[in-house]
DNA sequence: GATGAATGAGTTTTCATTCAT
DNA sequence: TATGAATGAAAACTCATTCAT
């Protein structure tokens, strides 16, 4: 007992230290990007000597890409609970949209990471990167198939589509910050639905 | 006569250093990503020492600059030229869908070099990088701002939606990649056009 | 205690690095001047990797300078030493003459060193480089004022008459370079003592 | 005759090329510092090729010394002059004390290739540079020497006071430069002067 | 003689990773 | 486990000099 204690007792003190590591490298990458993420820098912020991030995470890469998942979190979360949920097809998609631009409106520190990922979601070594995304065009193309099974939608290629919608979010949002313009998601995703609605939607 | 022989001979063979470097960082750039082009590797490739490279540009962001605009020239240029055309705005919108798919499709590589222009653009230091992004941004909503004063299209943030039809094209261009499908771009190009067009349709 | 012993442990061989950084940078300066002053060689010579010199210091530029201070540090002790003693006016620029030809003569390497401190000192970007030299010319004034005030002096710009009291020095000690002279500083001091204090002294 | 001309046309053209590569250098040097004489901005400066520089002088070095002597030409020239003049050597010493400051209160810039210079000067590799400082310096000496042969200053290692008396005034041009102080030579200059005339002078 | 394209050794700096303690 | 001193490969950039034309 007395040892299934101390083992709890190192578990939890070894997690904590664990994500006192990733939370420095998040703060590094929100806020000082990529570039900002350096082996020392991470380290010094977690308050934790250089090797033990050794200890911890075999190397740079693997404490970036848990740094990622943790910084996207919170909109895969979000967003796989709309999907999951009992709306219609069309509900979802708003739903998407919505909290899509919302996050990106609140964290827009984060599309310059983003680019990153998607830089190195296409080189060829790091094909594994980009099963976040994959999987998100995944279920957003499920959602689009519910929506044309339910003869809402016309028929077309689910996951092209998808991956489109999602996109199509990317491009509004860098406008958005491109222009200077933060408020009102509300109205820039409802463009964004309102042509795909049409775009999409079975006319009888 | 003889000195403006000597002259064009000079110019040309200067331009063909010049040329072969920056083929020499198109061809790493293409095939190895960013992180492939050193000036090292550069010089290698185009097999002049790496002095020579200075001599040539100022530095590497120059060659970068350089390559970039090389590699993406052909696209600008058809692109513009359809821009620039006497066609009404569906068809400028048709032909740009169509060029884009198939210029990515041809040279898949580049995606991942777009991207990373992409991360560069949104870094603060590089604000000014994005021109070549901006203006077509630009481009494509004026075309959009001709549709709507013909009333071809209900009114709406041209910008916004200029940057959503562009980005539309990206994820449809990286779902191909994913799908390992390269032929049939006309159809895939339909489809996008024909989300927008209903999207954006003014109907009577 | 074991921890205490630990610490102090740590911090003598952390000591005992960057003293030998240091000292091969000194060894190269006098030895090799200014220009034999590449991290390369202080790295080699100091037994380290090149790394290891950006762990102690942040750039050649504050290697230089910590090596400098050290170099000039005995000289410098020595004068504010007698500077700030009790002696008279009179006494004390003897003795400042004096530790300064018996120190250039003992370190004859370090007089090329000096001149180039001087030259980094009068260009424009290192002006605040020549704060050695400087501090040293106010307090030699300040001793010369205290003539002045006690009436053995005449009154004069004190600072310019410091400069050329300390570079008179300079000159006694290239020319004992020169002829290959090392012994019998006292007489060489008592010369250039003997005229300033001609020079200066306030008779009756 | 002809070929006497021709000959005449080609020295004097030559000699019109090398001065202006000379002419640059100094240029150069006033202006930029040292580290402003590439073998390039030469070049550019001189309006010849790069190579051009290689046709007239054996390399960089050799172009430094020359441009020195150059620069410090006027200097010497008037200084040789009143060294060889018939004034008595107190008038002599006085002279030289004025164009000394003089010079350097025009081209306060040359301050610090001066002590470049003086920094090669001392390094073994260079030992023959400073045969324009020691030739002033046995100039001066024979100056004091003659006023000792004159019964006008008692006796003493002239060329160790030649040697202080001009570093002296560098002592004085520096002050004055950090002083931010140009007009006023006179007054300076009388003030050293004083100190080595009364510090020197026999006193029946 | 004049050119200037090309060179390449040499310089500073960064940073992920290792390893003895 | 935790440390952090040490590493060294890799990168960008400079510039005096050479040499074919």
């Amino acid at each position: 007992m007395d040892d299934d204690k101390k083992q709890k007792r190192k578990k939890s003190l070894e997690a904590f230290t664990r994500q006192g590591i990733l939370d420095a490298a998040i703060g590094l990458l929100t806020h000082e990007g990529i570039h900002g993420l350096t082996m020392d820098r991470v380290a010094m912020e977690a308050g934790v000597a250089k090797g033990t991030l050794y200890v911890y995470f075999k190397n740079k890469e693997v404490i970036l890409d848990a740094a990622l998942d943790a910084i996207f979190d919170p909109l895969v979360r979000e967003s796989l609970a709309l999907l999951d949920g009992d709306q219609g097809p069309d509900r979802k998609l708003e739903g998407i949209s919505l909290c899509h631009l919302r996050f990106f409106d609140e964290h827009r520190d984060l599309i310059r990471i983003l680019f990153f990922d998607r830089e190195r979601m296409h080189s060829e070594k790091n094909h594994y990167t980009d099963s976040r995304y994959r999987t998100f065009v995944e279920r957003v193309a499920d959602v689009l198939d519910e929506g044309v099974r339910q003869g809402l939608f016309v028929p077309f290629d689910s996951r092209k589509v998808a991956a489109m919608f999602i996109e199509a979010h990317m491009g509004m949002v860098m406008q958005r910050i491109h222009d200077g313009v933060s408020g009102d998601v509300e109205k820039d995703s409802k463009q964004i639905i309102d042509i795909f609605m049409k775009g999409l939607r079975n006319r009888k």
